[in-house]
DNA sequence: CCCTATAGGTAGTATCGCAAAGTATTGCGA
DNA sequence: TCGCAATACTTTGCGATACTACCTATAGGG
């Protein structure tokens, strides 16, 4: 699996970060292992690019924290607030139209096919 | 159609040029065009966007440009190298990959599905 | 004569993901 | 018991790059 560059996430991450906290709260390193295993391995996020997106999620109020502590480790746990709901909604519509247009313009190829 | 955020493009826009000047030579102006028609009008990128990308790809050998005049207007037909090509081709793979990655992780819904 | 479309360009800004480093705790293995 | 891995969170500073805004120039239609 070759790595990823890193700028290709540009835009994407807040969406991604939403998804996976619909189903229920979870805390920034279960975040992060949701979005790998989700993958498939594809997308193995740096804490330094996760939590601090959680915080710019968190003051854009749309999504909200508790702390917590299990077995003496603090925890943050973060869940979608309403506007975080609707900005997922919004996002995978965005993602649907961006992912169509690029695909759309990548799978283009040179024989002039219906022509 | 909402506009689309800036940074969704953040770095798949060489990609997007690539492709575009892979069936033929095209000037800079014509290439936003066909990303502008090709993507249903989802892409319509400004002259700031695509021109420094085009100077930043002939830079980096991935694609290479002659200047002809065609009535009374300078224009600079842009094609792809072999190196071009080849990262094209990379880079397609890499899209798969990364929207395949986010498709799946932004498809997850609350309901348990198959649970 | 002006305005639009065509065709190209640059400078400066802002965003944001990442690398790197740091803090703590638990628990395992040597 | 000592050290190290895993868990869990944080912050600073950097680099890449798309965009805004602006500029130049020609052809052609109103």
């Amino acid at each position: 699996m070759l790595p990823m560059r890193p700028e290709l996430l540009k835009g994407h991450l807040d969406a991604l970060l939403l998804a996976v906290l619909e189903p229920g709260p979870q805390h920034g390193y279960a975040v992060i292992e949701a979005l790998r295993t989700g993958s498939d391995g594809a997308l193995d996020l740096p804490t330094g690019t996760v939590y601090p997106a959680l915080h710019r999620l968190e003051r854009a109020g749309l999504i909200a924290s508790d702390w917590h502590t299990v077995g003496g480790r603090r925890r943050r746990a973060y869940h979608l607030t309403p506007a975080g709901h609707a900005a997922l909604g919004e996002q995978r519509a965005v993602w649907d139209q961006f992912s169509t247009a690029v695909t759309a313009l990548l799978a283009r190829r040179p024989w002039p096919s219906t022509a």
